[in-house]
This record gives structure tokens, C-alpha cells and sequence, in this order.
DNA sequence: CGGCTTTGACCTGCGC
DNA sequence: GCGCAGGTCAAAGCCG
């Protein structure tokens, strides 16, 4: 037995070295080290013993302490049989001491299982009641493309869906038991919101955050992936100052509640970049024009909206049209809506809330390196983390505060513009067929197959979204409206990043077919849809990227890792809804499945193979597409429908 | 007449 | 402090 030849060894003149050991050791078996001090202090107690042989329990660690407290034969003589004794009882003890600390490591270990259990329990609860209010929704509001659409498949697919739903929560939820949910299970950082249901894995994500300052104010509504816990506590100071600021904006509106309630530091602002000859896209809201600016770099005129759905609600959104394309019109939406969403209304915000999502989980996750998000410091002070995943490239261009941007890009005000520094997400919903000759070296490195345009933002944080697939030269651009000669604008087509939505090789085929044909029929094949939404969602990293936005949406929670895994992107996109596209023929809509129109089926002659299968009105994708419309106008009156001077310009 | 747009003025923040 | 730019207000006008 080492430890005992060694234990005779033991010298008091070795008894500082040997007690430091031991306080280590004791320290290591983490428990009563006090106690152990006491025992040590006394000179002529060989403490050292009790732990050489306690290595029957924890042998590493006793070898350690062995190796380290070996002492010089000649004291052998220095152990006296009285002493033996002693040892012997220490040693028996410190036995006893040891199994006390591991059966206090098994207790502590049974409590985290049923703590682990108990978690699990509350998150099976809280998928049940998501699901509930989701089959709710299905039939009335919601857009669930399960119920709505599919007779055959329907059953099947809807249980693998991913709906996204933006600015909205499942209003038939009652806001108690939300907030019951939430707590219970931890994620209610206020605004953040992610509500995953077990059969429809329905995604709701709002997109804004409302800060509220009394607790009467927070509403389910206004659940906002920004306000992770996290960022709450890193933007407290600053939380209070914007909201003040904001205040005072609307101290003459009526609705400061509702604006006061938004924080617009971490409030996220998806612009949306879209071929549209309509003065508006239509999104399915009511909206009223309470502005209108010439921004610098942009001759084309900002509007400003305000939504009108409800007296009270906070959301604008700014439209203007790019100076380099103005087919292209950019359209930034911010804030949260405080009421349900019309039916049209949902197509859009699913949209945008996967893409404030994407920015938000990138900002917050920007210094937090993931296996497929990577970022990367440019030459410029432009901070990208970028992710390729099989050709979905996601950028996340967060850029310094109050830097200006060495790049300047003729849309940029739209990003730009906002004192407030918003986060800023573009979806690029343009198509693409070759790289701009202006587009951004060092993006381009890392959007590959589409260097960015639209990237330019000095003072926000800014995310693009390109959902154009990948083109050749020869590749009709995806307009946006069916009867727009796209080959108008193909010549400017450029490419749109650099967070970019894109599939290369087969996958783009498809998806890029899927694209086509959404521009000139009004839904597409089911297959190819799945097959598109397939090739983009199958890959893993692609999973990883979803489950870091849904990771930085509901903050630290623990049911982040379960919600994320209920996830089967696997599936074909959202399935959102077959709704009937805007009755205003100006607007683009952002429906995301029109009804064939009798232009749609004339000007199809784009289809690809799955062009015969059986229209499923409800399937459908990120994909907007807008109707017919002769006038391009930068005006959205009544009287700009038709005059506003923009329309002189492309009629 | 109600709702909406237009548009000049005003406010605020930021940079110099 | 001043100027600039973005954002908003609100009176006036228009439209259905």
C-alpha cells in the first residue's frame, strides 16, 4: 500500500508544506474545510493520513496530494504507536466524511434531475396550450396553411410547419395565460415571444419591442425577440432614454402609450426591398400617410405611414423607392402592432419576423462565434458575421455607431436615417442575375454568389436578407408584378445582400423555378415547393442558424434548446395562407399566394417542369409577389395612385 | 362629411 | 452654437 509507507514518512517538519496540501485536497473534496484546518492545526496529529488512504474513494486526487507531501525516509522514526491509533480513527472518520460529500453530490444530482424533469413538464404544457391556441387560430384568424389549404397533405405537412408570424401572437391567447406560460417556463423577457407548438411548430416571433413601463401596458402583442433578457439588462440606461425621447415625440399624437411602450434602441426595423410598380406594397394593414421627406441621396421621396388598424398602434412604416432601381421599393416597417393582424396582413410579417429574428439573433450573438456563423472583422469598421450554409448566406453587417460608411449607397437613408440607431433588416425580395460592379468587395467575398448592394448603413446595424436565388446571366429576373417588363430592370439587376437567402446548384434550380413561377402564376406546385423549401431547410447548418436566432429571441431560457429542436425546418416553408391578394390593383401584395389571374396565366411562360401539378392555394413561401399594375408612382395617395410624378417617369 | 393626402413648419439629434 | 438631416405635426385641401 503506497499511502501507507508513505503516511509513516509523514514529518511535523513537513506539516506547513503538508497542511497547504491538505487544505487543497479538502478543498477539492468541497466540504469542510474549516473542519479540516482545525484537525491540521494541531502539530502532532499526522491529519495527513486520513487522506492518503482515502483514496479507496477518490484515488486520483489522494495520488496527487501523495506525490506532493512525500517526505524523506529518516522520519520514519518520528511515528509513535499512540499515534497509530489516532490515524487510524481520522482515517475512519474522513472516510465517513467523504461518502457524506458524495451522497451529497447524489442528492444534489437527483434535484437537478428533478428539476430537469419538472422543466420538461412545464414546457410540455406550455407546447400543449401554444397548440391549442394555434388549432384556434387555424380557424379563424391565424394563417395555417394546415387547415386552410391541403386537403391530402395537409395533415402531414402542417405538422412540420414553421409559421412565422411577425408582429402578432395568438390573439385568442388570453394575455394571463401567456404570461403564465412565459413565466413558467422563463422566456417572458417582456417582449420576446417564441410560441412553438408540437403539431404546427407555429413560430411566433414578434418582431418589435415595446419596453413597457407599467405592467398594464405589456401586452402578448408587443412580445419582442429584442428584448432578450439579456439585451434588457445591457440597454436598461438606455431603455429609459429612448423611451423618453419617445415620449416626447408623441406628446401631441395621443398614442404616446403605445410608442412609449417601444424601445426604439433594440427595436428592429425590417425594410423590405421589393419590385413593385405599386406606390405601396400592399401588407395587408391599413395605413395612413401622415409625411413625406425628400431624403438626402435619394430624389425619390420617403412617405411615412402610420397603420390605422387600430386607433393606437404604434407601427410606421417608410416607403421609398431605390434611386438606382426605382422599380425597387423599399418598404421599412417598424414598431409592433397592438392589435390582430388582418388575414392579409400575416403574409408579410412572416416574412419580416424570420428576418428580425435573423438580425436580432445576430447582433446578440455577434461576439459569440457559432460553428456556422462566423464573424469577421473586415478592412472596413464594418463588423460581418456572415454564415454560408449551402448557400443561404446570412450576413449580419453591425456596423459602429455614428460610423459612416465609406460605401455610400443611394438607398442607404432608409437604414440610415433613424436618430435612434435602429437595427435594420433588408429583405432583398429582388431578383438578381449578375454581381454589381459597385457592390462591396469585402461583402462580396463573403456573400460569394451575391455581393451586396444594399448594405450601407452608418449608424445601424444593419441585416440584408436576399431571398434571390442564385441566376445566371441568362436568368429572368423575378419581377414583382406580373404584367412589369422585367426586362426592364433586368439590366440593373444586381445583387442584394449581404444576408442572403440563396441556393446554388439543384437546390437553385428549383427554388429559383419555384421563384418564377410565383412571378407569373399565382402559386405553385407543392412539390416544388417542398422541394425548394426542402433544399434550403434540410441542411443542419441551416437549423443551426434558426436555433441561434430562436436562441437569442427568447434570451437564456432553457426551453430555447426544446423549442429549437421542436423545430422541423425540414419542411416546406410557412405555409401562411391562401389569401385573396389586395383589392387595391396598385398596391403590390405581399400575399403569398394569389389567386390565378388571367395575366398570370398568360404571361406563364416560364414554367418549369411542375408547372401541371395541382395548385395549392396555400402553398406558398417567403416569396412576395405583387399584381398588376401600370404606374410606378413614389406616391401612395388616392390621387398618387395614378399622378403622383413617379408615375411620369415609367409610363 | 369623414377620411385621407399634401406640404410647410417644427422638433430633435448629430456632427462640425 | 449652428447647420443639416430625419422624423413628425397639423392645417389645408381633396376625394368618395
Amino acid at each position: 500500500m503506497e499511502n501507507k509507507n508513505k503516511a509513516e514518512y509523514y514529518s511535523p517538519d513537513d506539516e506547513d508544506r503538508d497542511i497547504d496540501d491538505q487544505e487543497n485536497i479538502v478543498h477539492q473534496f468541497g466540504k469542510g474545510r474549516k473542519e479540516r484546518e482545525d484537525d491540521i492545526s494541531k502539530p502532532s496529529s499526522p491529519h495527513h493520513k486520513d487522506y492518503m488512504n482515502i483514496d479507496n474513494i477518490e484515488e486520483g486526487a489522494v495520488n496527487v496530494m501523495v506525490k506532493r507531501e512525500r517526505s524523506p525516509p529518516e522520519h520514519n522514526s518520528m511515528a509513535s504507536s499512540s499515534t497509530h491509533k489516532e490515524q487510524d480513527d481520522q482515517l475512519a472518520s474522513a472516510k465517513d466524511e467523504m461518502r457524506e460529500v458524495m451522497e451529497e453530490n447524489q442528492r444534489l444530482r437527483m434535484h437537478l434531475d428533478r428539476m430537469m424533469k419538472e422543466y420538461r413538464n412545464l414546457q410540455n404544457q406550455f407546447h400543449d396550450i401554444v397548440q391549442k391556441e394555434t388549432d384556434q387560430k387555424s380557424s379563424s384568424t391565424t394563417v395555417n396553411t394546415s387547415t386552410t389549404h391541403h386537403d391530402h397533405e395537409s395533415d402531414q405537412e402542417a405538422d412540420q410547419l414553421v409559421s412565422l408570424s411577425l408582429g402578432r401572437t395568438t390573439s385568442d391567447m388570453k394575455k394571463d395565460d401567456l404570461s403564465k406560460i412565459l413565466k413558467k417556463d422563463k422566456v417572458h423577457d417582456d417582449e420576446g415571444v417564441i410560441i412553438i407548438s408540437n403539431n404546427n411548430k407555429s413560430l411566433d416571433l414578434g418582431l418589435d419591442c415595446k419596453f413597457e413601463t407599467t405592467p398594464t401596458e405589456c401586452s402578448p402583442v408587443n412580445y419582442s425577440p429584442e428584448n432578450s433578457l439579456d439585451d434588457i439588462q445591457a440597454n436598461k440606461d438606455e431603455n429609459e432614454e429612448t423611451s423618453n425621447k419617445n415620449l416626447k415625440t408623441m406628446r401631441n399624437n395621443g398614442d404616446g402609450d403605445d410608442v412609449s411602450q417601444q424601445n426604439p434602441t433594440k427595436r428592429a426595423r425590417v425594410s423590405v426591398r421589393v419590385r413593385c410598380d405599386a406606390p405601396t406594397m400592399n401588407d395587408g394593414c391599413q395605413w395612413r400617410k401622415y409625411g413625406q421627406k425628400i431624403a438626402k441621396g435619394n430624389p425619390c421621396p420617403r412617405a411615412y405611414y402610420r397603420c390605422t388598424v387600430a386607433p393606437n398602434c404604434p407601427v410606421r412604416k417608410q416607403v421609398q423607392r431605390c434611386a438606382e432601381d426605382m422599380s425597387i421599393l423599399i418598404t421599412t416597417y417598424e414598431g409592433t402592432h397592438n392589435h390582430t393582424l388582418p388575414l392579409s396582413a400575416t403574409a408579410m410579417a412572416s416574412t419580416t419576423s424570420a428576418a428580425a429574428s435573423m438580425l436580432l439573433s445576430g447582433s446578440s450573438n455577434s461576439s459569440d462565434p457559432n460553428p456556422q456563423v462566423t464573424a469577421t472583422t473586415t478592412t472596413t469598421p464594418t463588423t460581418t458575421t456572415s454564415a454560408n450554409i449551402n448557400g443561404l448566406n446570412f450576413y449580419l453587417s453591425d456596423t459602429s455607431k455614428h460610423h459612416k460608411s465609406p460605401y455610400y449607397f443611394p438607398n442607404s437613408s432608409i437604414s440610415a436615417s433613424a436618430p435612434n440607431s435602429l437595427p435594420t433588416i433588408t429583405l432583398d425580395l429582388t431578383s438578381t442575375s449578375s454581381s454589381s460592379p459597385s457592390s462591396l468587395s469585402h461583402l462580396n467575398r463573403m456573400t460569394q454568389n451575391f455581393p451586396p448592394r444594399y448594405n450601407y448603413n452608418n449608424n445601424n446595424s444593419t441585416t440584408n436578407l436576399n431571398f434571390s436565388s442564385v441566376l445566371e446571366s441568362n436568368s429572368l429576373p423575378i419581377s414583382w408584378t406580373n404584367n412589369y417588363p422585367n426586362q426592364t430592370y433586368n439590366k440593373n439587376n444586381q445583387n442584394f445582400g449581404p444576408l442572403t437567402f440563396s441556393s446554388r446548384s439543384s437546390q437553385d434550380n428549383i427554388f429559383q423555378s419555384y421563384l418564377q413561377k410565383n412571378t407569373t402564376q399565382s402559386s405553385l406546385p407543392p412539390d416544388t415547393i417542398a422541394a425548394a423549401t426542402k433544399a434550403i431547410t434540410s441542411d443542419p447548418n441551416f437549423h443551426s442558424a434558426l436555433a441561434a436566432a430562436l436562441t437569442s429571441i427568447i434570451g437564456n431560457s432553457p426551453i430555447e434548446n426544446k423549442s429549437v429542436h421542436n423545430l422541423n425546418v425540414t419542411q416546406p416553408f410557412p405555409i401562411l395562407s391562401s389569401l385573396p391578394s389586395s383589392s387595391n390593383p396598385n398596391k403590390c401584395s405581399s400575399s403569398l399566394l394569389n389567386k390565378p389571374t388571367s395575366s398570370a396565366s398568360a404571361n406563364n411562360n416560364n414554367n418549369n417542369n411542375n408547372s401541371n401539378s395541382t395548385q395549392q392555394p396555400g402553398n406558398n413561401s417567403m416569396v412576395f409577389f405583387g399584381q398588376s399594375s401600370s404606374s410606378l408612382p413614389f406616391s401612395t395617395s388616392n390621387k398618387g395612385k395614378s399622378t403622383s410624378p413617379s408615375d411620369s417617369k415609367f409610363d
